[in-house]
DNA sequence: TACACTTACGATTGACGTAAGCATC
DNA sequence: GATGCTTACGTCAATCGTAAGTGTA
């Protein structure tokens, strides 16, 4: 089975159409639905039902888009981990640092890896706020390792370690009757107004638009102990007692056997 | 980066050698030789050092082996699980015990999952006595679930559960000072003579022929107490005390999505 | 000089696009 | 009758094998 038929049926799947499919891969529809008829005969199996003018998949067909995702994903990693390791000037190692992180912690760990010998060059890559992207990252070998604030989610094939853990502050206009206080308890939260956002993790672009939101009097919210340095004038931080506290992990695929991810993982166990 | 590139590069790679990679391919060198130049320069880095008449991989095509690899296993496991899902009479759940897992708890677990209502046919592998073999065909699609004892080696990108535990017993020829006793300990064991074979596990085919040189009197043997029911005349065993206990657990790959996979796993844990 | 990778060239295979066919809604 | 997958056919690109070339031990 070549990537390229892959690519092609997975494309089909997705589509449950075979014209918009090869409009997506830029082919005809006919080459199209040959390639997928004689992945159909190889393995000996329909992949999907043609009734009429609706596709689907057949049980088959599901197991190969599972699969086949995984495998088109495994064919990426090798190709970018390959260009990244390609002996000129180019960072030999990518991290991606999922929204929510402290930026502390990360500018900590880049020092602290970057005083090792033979420290690889990082790249920086910020990941969205859409769940599960740093790991899909970390899958098709757009990055080597990802710091990450655990949130109960199984990492897949991923290993990890914890290495910071910090407790919560709500973060409240400077002249809420509240702010004076020295500590607040988990069960004082619901009788402040809405919104109360985000739970775990504060998104880089929009958070000084929350910060502003809750020094107009407007919001509040529940950060890590690390966002204090990062707060304006106008709101004011209360330690909380009682919540989970918040933990960051480092996590790369369990089968890298890079020097450089090993490294960097030591040296933020050590932080 | 097509799969038949990955095979050739990784033919290449573990021969070292562009002429014999190519017979194991069987094409002409000269076609190896050019794809392997295409993949080069598609990368935009070399992948071998071609220094006179010796051919050894760059910092790149290291890891590219090693990515490759896993690429091509994803790829031969999208394969394999396709062709089992297939809706005809055959199996449709591939499962691996490693050798030196109790028959009787196979036995056990298959009898459990059969009773399963939706349960799929179940094809028994044993795997043969090379490390990471199961590991291997979990990765690369010819199994679905492993059976295998604990060894302290990480399983990266599997998911377990330990579904049985239990203790060690030496077996001694049944004339033996030692068959008397009631019990042993760890402590007495390096005072018995040699060989003592295997320490973690009884291999299916040469068991029975080391439980001869124990009846002879040329061996002794610790084992899980397990193959209790399995010894024949002539051997007696007798429980060992302080010795680490015996962990069964049932794998998987952490990416699996197979509901049969998640049947079987579940009955494990509850057997 | 022999071994081993590379370049050159002609042949074959396979993938693609356009056009026609055929079934379903 | 329109939509949408399939079959037919001619074209083009890619891969392959044989043979000649080049460089090192």
């Amino acid at each position: 089975m070549e990537t390229r038929e892959l690519r092609y049926f997975v494309a089909v799947a997705e589509e449950s159409h075979f014209g918009r499919a090869a409009e997506r891969l830029g082919i005809a529809q006919p080459a199209l639905s040959r390639a997928v008829q004689k992945m159909e005969r190889r393995l000996g199996t329909p992949l999907f039902v043609r009734s009429g003018r609706t596709v689907s998949l057949t049980a088959a067909g599901t197991v190969l888009l599972d699969e086949g995702r995984h495998a088109l994903a495994a064919v990426a990693a090798a190709d970018r981990r390959t260009r990244r390791a390609a002996p000129d000037g180019r960072p030999g190692l990518a991290l991606v640092a999922k929204a929510g992180v402290s930026v502390e912690l990360l500018a900590k760990l880049l020092d602290a890896y970057a005083a090792e010998p033979d420290a690889a060059e990082v790249e920086v890559i910020l990941a969205g706020l859409e769940p599960g992207e740093p790991e899909r990252m970390l899958r098709d070998g757009r990055a080597d390792v990802a710091l990450l604030v655990a949130d109960g989610h199984v990492l897949g094939g991923l290993d990890h370690e914890d290495i910071a853990t910090e407790g919560r502050m709500v973060v409240l206009p400077a002249g809420h009757p509240l702010a004076a206080r020295a500590t607040m308890t988990v069960d004082e939260l619901p009788a402040l107004p809405r919104p109360c956002w985000p739970e775990d993790g504060l998104e880089v672009r929009d958070g000084t638009q929350l910060l502003q939101l809750i020094a107009l009097g407007r919001a509040f919210s529940v950060l890590p102990e690390s966002s204090r340095p990062a707060l304006p004038a106008g709101v004011v931080a209360v330690p909380l007692a009682g919540a989970s506290p918040v933990v960051t992990r480092i996590a790369w695929p369990s089968h890298s056997r890079s020097l450089a991810v090993a490294a960097l993982v030591r040296v933020a166990t050590r932080l």
